[in-house]
This record gives structure tokens, C-alpha cells and sequence, in this order.
DNA sequence: CTGAAAGCGCTAACAC
DNA sequence: GTGTTAGCGCTTTCAG
């Protein structure tokens, strides 16, 4: 691979002016200017980006670190933050914890020490340790879907979250408006915030409408297909099944659809459900999936433009951003017809 | 940050010694190497790996290169490939071509002046510039999922592909032989030869059972939920709809559910439909789809490895692994009953 | 077993 | 408008 001396000592310059014209830094006269380019393209000269980054300190690389890119929520949070990044001239290091805490820490460690300009974040637990590790070395974050509360406002990190609690409401609120009442809920792991926020919509709903909860009615998953086929499953052996779910996300919801479906009954016949996400997929369930809808691939560019933002203005203040979610009817969810089986 | 030589300077050490404790690249006395060691976790010292791969050459990354992450199949494949190059000790920079050929190219060149150690490729049809590229710089490469047939032997390039005609060939047997004689294939996009490959299995399937084959029962769709959808109602609106469908991705297989559910029908009652990669979904649509299962996070695996073993042994001719599929059979396909609607 | 010196390819400060 | 110089932080000969 030729270097910029070879380019410089071809096009009869020095290094320095090379780099100028490459990197728009200074004027050069015109003619030296359309010489050099000429011979970067003769030689097929491409800058080591590594050599630049050491001396510049910037590597124009993020680190990204999700729990589970395969999750479609996440997954799609991702293809956002990819498509922004290289939008705004950066690349991603892609990283998934796989929800092991220490695993995130580690690769924490590991972008760091490859010097990337920022993290996106989706943290799986490890909060503290996390955030310790990342602003000891005064690096830019942005935590994305989950926060670790108002807590961590010194820590001074940006962050892009959804109206978790709002869409609890909204979902709840729109199966007692069709007529439910022993509405059960699936939720996500207890121990994440996000999760929790939408149970507490949920709640919040039933007590507006003055219907009494049943506990029994909340039980957990983990986000997961097979959790919510189980939790379903539950719900159903119960001696007086509810007539209408709220599953915490559609990945959980469509397990939930499996089950309703082998145990004969009809959605929404017999059981009406609501998801969480609005995945590409809740618009082909059997039958189409009424759900909220976090606009996820959003989440993932507004992400990078608050770490592009913060590169070129490092003392702002922290800026949190809270985007808005939406009911999306479709046909998972029906009129309560009398208690059913 | 503090500085190899911060740690050479405190630890009363050359820099070389403590990057040869670092390296283990030579024998150092016991108790100097503690005393570094020591002073290393002191100071809190992180080597900066941008300095490092300039100088050595390597920097433990690879790219990876995929039509679209959020696609259930490459994220599975990707899955993979992250958790072998994060067991192999290398991080992964992910580009999505989306599938627009000048942006494939565009992010080969950014990875190629990263210095990535090698690139993970599924390519979006731009083989040829593709890899003019990367074998005109000698970065080791391997095709995933895609090669671009056997004129590209003397490229030396290592390729994970699985067995798509015998995918297609396993699925409609099975349809055959529950009976099923008007069979239609929902195909993926002609021009990709994973796609052109499982329909060649299907032609030959209902060949070796001497069913004639009807071309209007071919139709194409794009590897999507929506376009399997479409096709599917269009196979559907045909005055002979077939009892049975092949479709060559899950993803479409699910639209293809969805839309058979619209139109009044049951699976498998009325119609059978065969998928094509087992996705995770694929076991909790309604009802579960039978499919063809690929391995795909084996996938991912596999071509890391592949691209380690070339990394440590760059004159090993190229190496072309096929990965078995096997069909799996779960409720979405039942006996011929006649034909229907 | 250890140290000194050179240099990976580039950019930035300073001269002219 | 252009060139010279130094050096980012590390590894790797080469000496000892």
C-alpha cells in the first residue's frame, strides 16, 4: 500500500500539503491540488486511518453494545444507529453482552482501549460499574432504552428513552375501553426498568378505571418467544382465565398467540392481546397484532446525532430525549364477550 | 491515559520489558514482571490498541458486511460471527449494504483504510468489484451465504454456504409425499443464488416425482414479510390455487400465514406452507411452521474460524465449507384433502 | 534476561 | 501557499 510520502514524493510535494488537500485543512493552489489528486488516484492511495487516528485522536468509530442484536427490537435500534453513523462518517463496533454483566464490562474495556469516540449503550445491568468505567475516562455516552434514573444526573450522559409507562397506559386503557376487565399482564424481567415502567402503566390504567388488580394476573417473562408462550400458558390453566393480555413486547406476545392458539381458543374471540414494540413482524401475526409502537430505528439515530452533537460541543449539559409512542390498532384485540372456556 | 512509558518510568523498567510482559513475546524474571504488572493495575493502564496495530500490523477486527442486520437469518448470522470473534479475541465493525452495491463498495474501502484483519462478506450482488478490491490489497475474505460460483476459483476466497438446493429438494418431497401435487414456490429474488438454488431443489423434486411443473406457480417475492404477503394473494386469486407452498424464506412463510389466514383459509387444513432458515420465530407462528433449518449462528462461526485459521496460515488454499440443512417438521404442513376453497 | 533506538503512517505546529 | 520537524504510543529489531 502506498503511503502519503509516496503520493508527496510522486506529485513532487511535501507529506504536509498531501494531507492538506486531503483533508481540506488549508488552501493549496489548484494546480497542486488537481496534481495530487491525480496521483492518489494513479497510485490508488488510501490513508491508514489508524496512523491518522493515533495522531489525531479521533477514530470516527463507536462502540455499540446491546444485550442481544438478534432481539428485533434491538436489532432494529441498531440498523438506526448504523445507518446514522455511517451518515455522519462514522463506524460502528458492534458489541452483545448476551446479558452477562461481565461481558459488558469487558467490552467496555475493550472499546475503550481501541480509542472509539463514543458508546451507545443499551447496558444489560452492570449500570454502575458501567458508567464508572466509562466517565472515569471522560468518554461520550448515550444510554439507550434503559436509564439508570435521576440518580446518575451528575454523571453528566446523554440519553434517548421511550415513553415506557405512557404506552402501559394507552394499551391498558384501550382493552377497558373495549370492554375487559380481568386483564392480565406478561411482563418483561423485573429488574429492568423498562419493563417495569410498562407494568406501572398498566397499573395505572386499572386504577383510573377503578377495576381492582388481581396480582395473580401479572406474571413475568424475559422478553423472549418461549417466556411468553409459558407465561400464556399459565394464564390460561388459571380457574378464571383473563379475557384480554397486555404482554410487555411482541416477541412475548406472538409466544402468547402460539399459546392461545393450541389451546383452541381464538384471538380475539375469545382473548384479546396487546404488544409492546410494534415489530415488523406484529404486522403479519395471525392475527395482526395491536401493539405499541416505539419507533425504534428514531431511537437509534437520534442516539448517534447526541454523540455526534456532544464530539463537537463537549460541555453542553446532558440532554435526555423522550420519544413518544403510539397505539397501533390491528386485530389481536376485540370487545369482551362474556367470560370465556 | 497513562502511557507505556508512564509504567516502564514507575515500574524503574524499559517500555520494552513491560510490553514484553504485556505480550508475553519473551521471558522476563519473576519478580520484575510482578512489579510491572503491579504498577500497570496501579495506574489503571490500558495499552492503546491504535498504537499497537500500527506498529504490528494487526488489529485484532474484522469487518462484517451484510445486506440488512435486521433480517432474522443474517442477525442469526451474526450472532454468531460476534461471539466467535469475541472468543477468538477480535471485534467486529458492522456495515449494512442495504442491499445498494455502491454502499457495499463504499464500506469495503472504509474497512480496507481501517486496517481490519479481514472482512466477513454477504454480499448484496456486487461480487465482482467486490472482490476486485479486496483481493487487489490481499485482506483474507469470506463469502458468506453467497459466492459467486466457481469462476472465482483463483480468488482464493473462503466461502460458508449451505445446501440450498437440497433444502428446496427435502421441503417438497415432504410436500409430495403428504399428497400434494399443485405445489407453488414463493422464490426470493432471482438474481440471488441462494434463492435461485432452493427453487432449483423444488424443480427437481416434483421432476423426480413426475409431476409436471406449472411455472405460473412460481412467483417472486423479496425476502420479505410484505412480499410473501403479496405473492401469496396472488397465488391465492390464481382460478387453480395450489394446496401447498413452498416458500424460500421464513420471513415471507409468515407473511404467506398471514395472508392464507385473511383469505378465510386454514393451515394446514387448506393449504400447507414450508418455510426455508428456522427462525427463531418459526416455532411460535400460527400454526408453527414447518421449515428448512439452516444453522445459521453455526454459520457465523464457522467463517470466523475460517478467517483465523487464514490469518495464521495465509498460503492454505481456499477452503469452501457446505453446511447440511434438515427439515423440521412442526404443524404448517398436513395431508393433501382436495383440492380446495 | 534487559535496554536503546528506530519507525509504523499520519497530522499539527511552526517556520518560511 | 508550502515545507520541515516532531511525535501520537506502541512493537521490534539489534545489542548487550
Amino acid at each position: 500500500m502506498p503511503t502519503i510520502h509516496d503520493v508527496a514524493r510522486q506529485a513532487g510535494v511535501s507529506a504536509s500539503t498531501v494531507s492538506h488537500v486531503i483533508n481540506r485543512t488549508r488552501h493549496v493552489r489548484e494546480d497542486t491540488r488537481l496534481r495530487v489528486l491525480h496521483v492518489m488516484d494513479e497510485l490508488g492511495y488510501q490513508p491508514n486511518r489508524l496512523a491518522r487516528s493515533l495522531r489525531s485522536r479521533r477514530t470516527h468509530t463507536f462502540g455499540v453494545l446491546l444485550p442481544n442484536s438478534a432481539n428485533p427490537f434491538f436489532a432494529q435500534v441498531l440498523l438506526g444507529i448504523e445507518a446514522e453513523s455511517y451518515d455522519c462518517g462514522y463506524s460502528t463496533i458492534l458489541g452483545n453482552a448476551n446479558d452477562e454483566p461481565d461481558r459488558e464490562l469487558d467490552y467496555i474495556d475493550i472499546l475503550l482501549s481501541k480509542q472509539v469516540d463514543g458508546i451507545l449503550l443499551v447496558s444489560t445491568g452492570a449500570y454502575r460499574q458501567a458508567l464508572d468505567l466509562l466517565t472515569a475516562r471522560g468518554i461520550p455516552v448515550v444510554m439507550i432504552d434503559r436509564s439508570p434514573g435521576e440518580e446518575y444526573d451528575d454523571f453528566a450522559i446523554d440519553t434517548v428513552l421511550t415513553e415506557n409507562a405512557q404506552g402501559g397506559l394507552l394499551a391498558t386503557r384501550h382493552l377497558l375501553a373495549l370492554g375487559h376487565r380481568r386483564i392480565a399482564c406478561i411482563s418483561g424481567p423485573i429488574r429492568l426498568v423498562p419493563s417495569a415502567r410498562r407494568v406501572t402503566g398498566y397499573r395505572e390504567a386499572l386504577a383510573e378505571a377503578g377495576v381492582p388488580l388481581d396480582e395473580g394476573l401479572i406474571v413475568a417473562g424475559d422478553f423472549t418467544h418461549e417466556s411468553g408462550y409459558r407465561a400464556c400458558r399459565t394464564l390460561l390453566a388459571r380457574p378464571e382465565p383473563p379475557s384480554a393480555l397486555f404482554v410487555c413486547n411482541d416477541l412475548m406476545a406472538v409466544g402468547a398467540l402460539c399459546a392461545i392458539h393450541e389451546a383452541g381458543l381464538a384471538v380475539p374471540e375469545h382473548i384479546s392481546v396487546a404488544g409492546f414494540d410494534d415489530i415488523p413482524l406484529a404486522s403479519f401475526t395471525v392475527p395482526r397484532l395491536t401493539t405499541i409502537a416505539q419507533p425504534a430505528e428514531e431511537v437509534g439515530r437520534r442516539a448517534v446525532r447526541l454523540l455526534v452533537n456532544r464530539l463537537s460541543a463537549p460541555e453542553t449539559p446532558s440532554r435526555h430525549e423522550r420519544l413518544p409512542v403510539r397505539l397501533v390498532e390491528r386485530d389481536s384485540c376485540g370487545p369482551f364477550r362474556g367470560a370465556n372456556v
